[in-house]
DNA sequence: CATCCTACCAAACAACTGTTTGTTTTGGGA
DNA sequence: TCCCAAAACAAACAGTTGTTTGGTAGGATG
């Protein structure tokens, strides 16, 4: 899954100037800024400094390098999401951080969890199921988190978490660095959902 | 804007037997089923009908043609939305009526709305700025709906019309038809808003 | 009926796509 | 030092892309 693409018998030993990590990067970037049908293997290659041919070294296809990526997204963003499940003092606070957690690994922290929102699975049909099911994964940590908060009996939680995800990917859409930060953000989503809007 | 691309100046009468509507029919089922970028001029020409190279007779370019159907989806959701603006009775249910109309049109109504959302203005660079500006053109609407709510004094409006436009955008991820309708999916976010989460 | 222009066809263009194939360089273990 | 596999180069492949150009059927109009 993780090593080169044709060699998995040999089982050989990587080398130390190997360019795979700048592969990886330089594909999250593109994917991330121009979307995986408009990123050509040319582009992604040239950013890693090689030519195309090579990556099908590493990758047996284009497809193939779409799941690496989003792969590594699905790890970072669970990564960034993990300190937030800790127990922490306030359910509310522990709602906010989850939320904080996951607009950061979005919107900032880097291309890697940007690809796992904004590329659909559908736009690479021969792996499809494999980016579902890594994006599967992903939320249902964040289901858990929603799960374990303390909320009142009657509140039907699938709706909270799919109203609170779709609001915060699609602050993808409008975000723009520098403004407000993405835990100001996460703070005035989760208020919203506090505060009664009826008096 | 509207007629054919070239022949502006004579300014001739159209014929009947014109496939202009079936050409946009097309480009905005094979937009919002496959995107802009996977969709090729032979997948729409094919649909409607004729040949790649006879779109270019209605419009200058791929991107005009995107242009067009563009507008042709704020047109219709902006429709959709306008009886829900009416003077109802309860604000809340205006505000239901308005999202649940949103819903609608983005969802089941036709695929020109679905496009305005899937799409993204930076798919087609040349345009961007007027795709941009259709599409802010309806958001407006959206938020004069939600400016004429009668809610709390101290109401973050800005973060309740982004949060809610989000979650309900975002429902094109996950919907599928056939299960909860729009307007149930409606008044379950809307409910979430109104029903403070904490006792 | 003669004409004109709408609305298309037919065929090609250059550029770009993902991918393959054969060859070469090069680092690390023996 | 030798040697082999890792990792890359160099060059092409067939297919697809948006688009252009020249020609033409056929409704509408006088």
């Amino acid at each position: 899954m993780s090593g080169p693409a044709r060699h998995a018998s040999t089982a050989a030993a990587p080398r130390a100037d190997n360019r795979l990590p700048l592969i990886l990067d330089a594909a999250a970037r593109f994917f991330a800024e121009k979307g995986y049908g408009y990123t050509s293997m040319r582009d992604i290659a040239g950013a890693a400094g090689m030519l195309p041919g090579s990556l099908y070294y590493h990758f047996a296809s284009k497809e193939e390098l779409l799941v690496a990526v989003y792969a590594e997204g699905v790890r970072r963003i669970k990564a960034a999401l993990a300190p937030a499940l800790a127990p922490d003092v306030d359910p509310w606070q522990r709602l906010e951080n989850v939320c904080a957690a996951h607009l950061t690994g979005l919107l900032e922290d880097s291309d890697y969890g940007q690809v796992v929102i904004r590329v659909r699975p559908d736009d690479a049909p021969e792996v499809a199921e494999r980016l579902v099911a890594l994006r599967d994964d992903y939320e249902q940590t964040f289901a858990r988190a929603i799960q374990a908060l303390p909320l009142p009996p009657r509140t039907d939680r699938r709706a909270l978490r799919l109203m609170l995800l779709g609001a915060l990917n699609w602050s993808q859409t409008w975000y723009r660095s520098g403004r407000d930060s993405p835990a100001v953000l996460a703070r005035r989503f989760v208020r919203l959902l506090r505060d009664p809007l009826e008096r």
